[in-house]
RNA sequence: GAUCUCGUAGCUCAGUCGGUAGAGCAAUACACUUUUAAUGUAUGGGCCCUGGGUUCGAGUCCCAGCGGGAUCACCA
């Protein structure tokens, strides 16, 4: 059992949890509180005069955030999920008689900082014109046994606002209690996913669920989590992407499928990687690439309206614009522009040549594909601020895309750069079953000349193609990475709840 | 994984040349019945991340480790 050592703080918070038991108050009652509004409605509603008699008897709870004592009377703070408003505590109202402790001891003295309580009151302005409501009944609905750091703020300006990222990430239940704007971007978050989930809804999308664990990890190149199962004595892997699970219910003759994918990679962890991060992906019958720019256009563009009420996002102080249409640029032009080469001719040795003269490292696993995605995302990459389309890829390194219907040598492949990042991934899929099936042992030579990305045969995939899969679009979106723009958040860390930390030691 | 950098009170942070640890807020006590970063007076609070080393003496210098951040590598 761990030891837990306390401050003096702590110690004290607990003698006064004894102290309130020993005055017949439950710190944890268990009856409902009957909360009939919150700090919000009171705020935006409350005229005055004019409408006093609706907020003669509200009844509301939340956490006590900072206490203004007067003496016999005292000001407080209350912060419940809508925020903040202040309370007016007068002594000869909450003890009404004679005996005083309910205001001298149990508020006064009892109750601190982080502390959860339930008031009973009317509204009204004090002189200095703020909401506020006088208590006339105050009950303690949780005892705080830890001190929350106190945050304080005057005209916009905040005073010892908690920075240490560690103690955000860590105690994100402290973050989000402390922090307002923490709140405001996991709500931004909820009402981007929301939003989409309407859109692809609205449109006839169905939401399923695939599998996350997998006997084949397949779907994307990357490491994946291995673990294992007990009772089948087989390894299994986590996830590192859903799409051929969705492409097998385009055969079994779903028109339009999605999933918010929770997706795991072995990987590196930085600013824009999580272990653990959501991909978006959906498929649609009978579409092409083509048609699927126009969808994530106007996908994202309602996305950002719903965030932010405009198409424009503010990210690192750059407008980012997401109202549609959005450029669209083959990747040899893309080359073309930012390098000077054409690229579109070369063979694997004049692109290594290429690579050479660009100063770009490159090694001997690497492939005429890889060659290629190397130049663009060292010299090209970066340059687009605003959502660009980036279009027609090499074959090479699209192992589950179609050809191109009249480029020699393509697939017909798109990626959506936004502020020089690649947010989402799309394809008229590969349908034929024997081109999937030579395309996958193209990635096993890959993977015996040193690619450890290179992808598995999925032979079950391939089966399922056998039958035949109608025309498809498909494409994956970054959420995670979208929502960094969208709240203008510069790590991933900012955008997931409880990112991924190395163990803690020592004192909680 | 590599390099750089940070780790001191519940929180934000000082800490000089190596000489027994400081401030504001928070806490405790008292005063104050419309304040708002409330105020005034007093008081308590420290595993200076951990472990070694140098030194008469280490928060401070050196080495190793742990944790965070940044850059790079890796990475659709």
């Amino acid at each position: 059992m761990q030891i837990q050592h306390l401050s003096e703080q702590e110690v004290i918070r607990r003698e006064k949890l004894k102290e309130l038991e020993s005055l017949g108050i439950n710190a944890y009652p268990a009856a409902l509180y009957p909360v009939n509004t919150t700090a919000a409605f009171i705020k935006e509603n409350y005229k005055g005069e004019e409408n006093k008699a609706d907020f003669a008897t509200v009844c509301l709870a939340g956490r006590i955030m900072s206490v203004r004592d007067m003496g016999k009377a005292s000001f407080a703070v209350l912060q419940d999920s809508t925020g903040k408003i202040q309370i007016y505590v007068r002594r000869d109202d909450i003890a009404a008689g004679e005996d005083k402790t309910l205001y001298d001891k149990v508020w006064k003295s009892l109750t601190d900082i982080g502390d959860i309580v339930g008031v009973k009151g009317y509204v009204f302005t004090t002189k200095t014109g703020e909401t506020s409501v006088h208590v006339q009944e105050l009950v303690m609905l949780t005892k705080s046994l830890k001190p929350l750091p106190v945050v304080k703020e005057k005209e916009g300006e905040t005073f010892d606002a908690v920075t240490d990222p560690e103690f955000k990430y860590r105690q994100r239940y402290a973050d989000l209690v402390i922090n307002p704007q923490v709140k405001e971007t996991f709500l931004k978050r909820t009402k981007m996913i929301n939003a989409i989930r309407d859109f692809l809804n609205e449109k006839g999308a169905i939401e399923v669920d695939t599998p996350v664990l997998q006997s084949i990890p397949g779907g994307a190149a990357a490491r994946p989590f291995t673990t294992h199962h007990n009772a089948l004595d087989i390894p299994m892997y986590l996830r590192i992407a859903n799409e051929l699970y969705l492409k097998r219910l385009i055969v079994g003759g779903f028109d339009w499928v999605y999933e918010f994918s929770r997706n795991f990679r072995n990987e590196g962890m930085d600013r824009t990687h999580n272990p653990e991060f959501t991909v978006l992906e959906f498929y649609v019958a009978y579409k092409d690439y083509l048609w699927m720019m126009e969808t994530t256009e106007q996908m994202l563009e309602r996305a950002a309206m719903a965030v932010n009420g405009t198409s424009i996002a503010e990210v690192d102080g750059k407008p980012i614009d997401f109202k549609a249409p959005y450029k669209r640029i083959t990747m040899f032009d893309a080359i073309k522009e930012h390098t000077g080469f054409d690229i579109s001719e070369l063979d694997e040795a004049g692109l290594r040549d290429v690579c050479r003269q660009l100063h770009i490292a490159v090694d001997a696993t690497m492939g005429k594909g890889k060659l290629i995605d190397e130049i663009f995302s060292e010299k090209c990459e970066h340059h687009y601020i605003q959502p660009t389309f980036i279009i027609d890829y090499p074959v090479e390194m699209s192992p589950l895309t179609k050809k191109h219907r009249s480029k020699a040598g393509l697939v017909e492949r798109f990626e959506l750069m936004v502020n020089g990042k690649e947010i989402a991934n799309a394809y008229s899929e590969l349908n034929d079953p024997i081109d999937q099936r030579e395309r996958f042992e193209e990635q096993v030579k890959l993977m015996e000349r040193g690619d450890d990305e290179a992808m598995f045969i999925d032979y079950d995939f391939l089966r399922a193609l056998e039958y035949g899969m109608p025309p498809t679009a498909g494409i994956g979106f970054g959420i995670d990475r979208i929502c960094m723009m969208m709240t203008n958040s510069p790590s991933i860390q900012d955008v997931l709840l409880f990112p991924m930390m190395k163990p803690e030691a020592g004192d909680y």
